[in-house]
DNA sequence: GGGCGTGATGTTGTACACAACAAAAGCATA
DNA sequence: TATGCTTTTGTTGTGTACAACATCACGCCC
């Protein structure tokens, strides 16, 4: 899985115009690239290599091994010298502290310096609802996870506390591929999918109501709940899942 | 001030040893950086420039730049094209929003995966005070930022919570600074030393007792109170210094 | 004397060649 | 065939020359 064929909604910028000082330039490619490793175009695992990066967006390795850095320092690549620079593998038992200190800072949202949506702000919320019933009316995993990955970023400009919005956005990174890896490899892919578009949608529709009435209060605590329920959905479907393979295991067991 | 006399409380590995490999070798750097800056050995503002600090560590401008892109992406130091690589500057009004956030978070160290500390961390919590109280008798700002530092990272490692230990000290270092820059400026920067030095003594024995009971939770909340404090405290004395500088500009005004 | 253009100087950003390192392939031997 | 050594190939880490850029000093013109 080299070639990614779409490069997700980014904002233009295509053809040869790659406007901007290097500083843009930078802050693209690092977009880009974090897209694709959250959106599994990169799986767990996968070697990237920098020359091929570097061809791709026309620059040398330099601020490719720029961008690269600061993906490892996120936690997301880890480069070893003389083999490559993967993507790193995760596993839902591991990311469960980072899951508890999530679900901590959606509540601090609505208490650290709420910002009161205006009008486009809530238009927002309303058009991300309204892809999200097109989304329950045909399921897509990927398309779930980039509405997912769109209500986070709303959701996150609800506080004008920046580094709550830094570190937010640090840790959900950190944690969103877990989903679709886990969820592909289910046996009861298809059905877990539209259950959990279905409360996904559920959920949403609840947090804009709240935002409508303009208390962000509740969107956090909403938001808690919601995290936290969706992150024990996923281990005890993982768990089960693992533990039916196993059974399973005795009767024809060429697992692997 | 480009020389920099001693390395602070460095683990040794001076002289030619510089053990290890790459990774270390830039861990290491970044460290020392990190420390320099923090206890205002690069005063805010000030230029470092790459082939310097290359030279100094005995590597080529790669590596280095390897570390300022890190110390970048966290806030502390910014790189201008042409320019140089400049020492970010604070307010405290600015960093208002760190604290915020810190004084949460301190709180959550008592509360997610709490570990109880066994008889060697309450010896060096024990030790930590009998620093302390060295410094109540002869005070001296640069070593009441290293207590506070080393108190912090004992403090951090109280929680499992790697992801949230990773966080806390993020946000640490990027205010810890303001405490000895705005206090250098001050008027009666002598008595404000004395007196936060001898509260900081205090609320560290009362947390040394909380860890001794082991009620981690405690010990949350009176930091939490601790941090929250001691800002306000500061930007009580930065405020009124400034007020009292500008009525004073008014009699004979010569300031800057 | 003041304003402005122009070159000199200094610094970071980029590109590229090479070193360091790891892993796989080839190969001889028991 | 299995095993251990050597060679080969491939990748990241480092060093270094140069480009891009900003700033300052100098001198020219008004």
């Amino acid at each position: 899985m080299t070639a990614v064929p779409t490069l997700g909604s980014l904002p233009a910028a295509d053809g040869a115009m790659q406007t901007g000082g290097s500083r843009e330039r930078i802050e693209r490619i690092y977009a880009v690239l974090r897209k694709r490793i959250c959106l599994l175009d990169y799986a767990p695992g996968e070697r990237l290599r920098e020359e091929t990066l570097a061809d791709e967006f026309d620059v040398s390795r330099t601020p490719i091994r720029r961008v690269l850095a600061r993906l490892e320092d996120e936690g997301l690549l880890r480069s070893v010298h003389g083999v490559g620079t993967i993507v790193t593998d995760i596993d839902i038992d591991a990311l469960e502290q980072v899951y508890q200190l999530r679900v901590e800072l959606a509540e601090l949202i609505g208490k650290l310096s709420p910002v009161q949506p205006d009008a486009d702000k809530i238009d927002a919320f309303r058009a991300l609802l309204a892809r999200c019933e097109a989304l329950v009316a045909r399921p897509d995993a990927r398309a779930f996870a980039e509405i997912n990955m769109d209500f986070f970023h709303l959701l996150n400009s609800l506080t004008a506390n920046e580094p709550l919005r830094a570190i937010s956005e640090l840790l959900y990174y950190q944690t969103t591929r877990i989903w679709l890896k886990t969820a592909s490899r289910l046996e009861s892919y298809q059905a877990v999918l539209n259950t959990e578009i279905t409360i996904f949608h559920r959920e949403m529709a609840d947090i804009v109501a709240a935002v409508e009435i303009g208390d962000l209060e509740v969107v956090g605590h909403i938001r808690r709940a919601h995290i936290s329920m969706s992150f024990l959905r996923l281990r005890n479907s993982a768990h089960a899942d693992a533990t039916r393979a196993h059974d399973a295991g005795h009767d024809a067991s060429h697992d692997d």
